[in-house]
DNA sequence: GCCAACGTTGGC
DNA sequence: GCCAACGTTGGC
């Protein structure tokens, strides 16, 4: 069992409309090292849903991993926004899994609280400079972070 | 909207 | 393989 932090802009999809469609692809993703890691994910992990580009950005609540990565349809669609010319059928390059709405916290944890959080001066979020849009969490980390939410 | 940090592309 | 140019991310 394996716990692991997403990022996704509100505006574009948010805790409550994952809420609402219940379970989501996790598609559009375009960096190896976060595909990579998605490509890790188990049934069952767990991930953290943090809203990037919001005001304030921080960790909004929890979901779950219900079907392991498989190829991000949206790379093969010419009108969607992060189609790939470049990815073919035979040899995809985007993965993506399906995450399933958990809970969303009471509280919402800012990134500012985060920072100010011990324990998790590790947090690769936190690192400077850190863009990366899916990465690990230890199981310490995820429980700290759960624990301010609750 | 600004801009620092980072990733990717492509010429050489 | 280097590295400048460019594009993107994401906090502020």
């Amino acid at each position: 069992m394996n716990y692991w932090l997403a990022k996704s802009e509100p505006e574009e999809y948010s805790i409550d409309d994952l809420k609402k469609d219940k379970v989501c692809h996790w598609d559009g993703v375009r960096n190896y090292q976060a595909r990579n890691y998605m490509r890790e994910m188990q049934k069952g992990d767990l991930v953290l849903f943090y809203h990037s580009n919001a005001a304030p950005p921080g960790v909004a609540g929890v979901m779950k991993v219900v079907k392991i990565a498989y190829p991000d349809p949206s790379q093969f669609d010419k009108k969607d926004k992060h189609f790939d010319p470049k990815s073919t059928g035979d040899n995809p390059r985007w993965f993506c899994p399906d995450l399933k709405f958990e809970r969303k916290f009471k509280q919402f944890i800012s990134l500012s609280e985060l920072r100010n959080t011990k324990g998790l001066e590790k947090l690769p979020l936190l690192q400077r400079g850190s863009r990366l849009s899916v990465h690990p969490v230890s199981k310490r980390e995820f429980e700290i972070i759960v624990g301010m939410g609750t």
